[in-house]
DNA sequence: CGTGATATTGATACGCATCAAAGGTAGTGG
DNA sequence: CCACTACCTTTGATGCGTATCAATATCACG
């Protein structure tokens, strides 16, 4: 055997239930599991080394085999056309279960990558399911996830087909401040893992407009801008925006 | 067919099973379901009165109870924005299941109305959720189902942000195409039970374009169009189109 | 057969992509 | 530590694709 194994499993031993320690246990999946099955839960979980910004968590086009949950660090998921360009499809922040995408294939739609220096819980999927069998509430919070994702996908299918660019990148910083305030982080500074590029691609905007647009929200003193660090000023202006509903108002002075 | 027969069929629906003799039994939830449990799958299915064109399955914010498989016609889904317009998320034909979009609100985020009479089969949720328990496969099946959602969904995003409107008029050509094929249909000559503009809001287009690119295919003699009957006449050229490769062909003469 | 919904076609306007270039940031190696 | 390179971000000028407005034409239905 191995020596990394024995490692792996003196770890182990050492502490006894992660998902029971982990800060992130009451948005995670624990949050369907009863305490006394948390240990099976535990038990299936496979903690790797962190990713570094770059890595990749899975490649498109290769077996399915686990769903992973975001410890710490940010991903974004894409995919590539036959033309050969990467498609964003989603961001995922710490507290998000990310690669269910393969589930009906098994082999996955989607690469995943890391934005930044990003650790993650390895569930792989057949022992899930197994498990999902065997504890009341598993089963139930896995339709969830997945109706949730099936609905944030639908909300952005809404913006792409409808909204203005502005709108847009409204949408996606309220998605952003929420899912900050979930893991009672700041809902109103934080810093954006994503490129300008990545959101453009994201959000189906060229580079150039994103940018343009941070700089507009700036000078209308709705979003302070500092690189990557944001920090909401009006949220109600950001919501009236997001909606479509802008008046054209404080656009510097005018008349 | 003879009345005494009609009445033979009337008595066996309460005591056969439907489902197994449904013809829509290959590609239903039932694909996934041991011969053995179909009775117990059938148990729990209701059936309805069929809905006429314009009746709704179900309405956004109300309590979702139950998923839905189509026996015949077709459905959109859609929500309604902020600002009070439809916004179709998705179209359902004989043969898929409609409604998942409820699951981890347990309330509609969407509304679902029939395209034409359309009959369903009503499986009440948690009474599945129990059988999902019990039954193998119909877990499975489940999960299935929902990530080919979320995949679709991602598909529709692909199209909705990086896709010219010609790109994203033969992708949705292509996938009735395709959905008719898997009911042993013409996958060349159907009839599109959405209206136009069903096909610009879910495209995100305006009418005006929709209709523009059906005349526009059917001069390039990709497509016959009249009225709702469409007859795709270059399968290729539509695929070219659909993954943006057009190379400006059939573009009137030229030299 | 009429009446409202749906579909087609044309003319114009605008939002955003694209092209081009400069300024800024992060990571690398001497 | 600084210089160097590669990438990322910002800003400006121009053009294209599609929305919008307007006017028929056609269909569905009572």
């Amino acid at each position: 055997m191995p020596e990394a194994l024995n490692n792996a499993v003196i770890f182990r031993h050492q502490t006894a239930n992660q998902c029971a320690e982990c800060s992130l246990n009451p948005i995670c999946l624990p949050v369907a599991v009863d305490p006394d099955d948390l240990d099976r839960l535990d038990s299936i979980i496979q903690r790797t080394r962190p990713l570094h910004r770059g890595d990749h968590l899975y490649w498109e086009e290769t077996p399915f085999e686990a769903i992973y949950a975001i410890k710490a660090g940010a991903l974004k998921a894409y995919t590539t056309t036959d033309s050969g360009e990467e498609q964003v499809t989603g961001f995922y922040l710490a507290g998000e279960v990310v690669g269910m995408d393969g589930i009906h294939t098994d082999i996955h739609m989607s690469s995943a990558v890391a934005l930044e220096t990003t650790s993650v819980c390895e569930i792989p999927f057949n022992r899930l399911q197994d498990l999902a069998h065997e504890i009341p509430g598993l089963q139930n919070h896995f339709f969830k996830l997945m109706s949730r994702e099936i609905q944030s996908d639908q909300q952005l299918m809404l913006l792409l087909s409808k909204k203005t660019a502005e709108a847009r990148i409204a949408s996606l910083l309220l998605s952003l401040s929420e899912r900050y305030k979930r893991r009672r982080l700041s809902d109103h500074r934080f810093r954006l893992p994503m490129s300008r590029s990545d959101i453009g691609n994201y959000l189906g905007l060229a580079v150039e407009t994103v940018s343009r647009i941070f700089t507009r929200f700036q000078n209308q003193q709705v979003l302070g801008v500092e690189g990557k660090e944001v920090c909401i000023l009006d949220r109600e202006q950001l919501c009236r925006i997001s909606a479509g509903n802008e008046d054209s108002v404080a656009q510097t002075s005018r008349g």
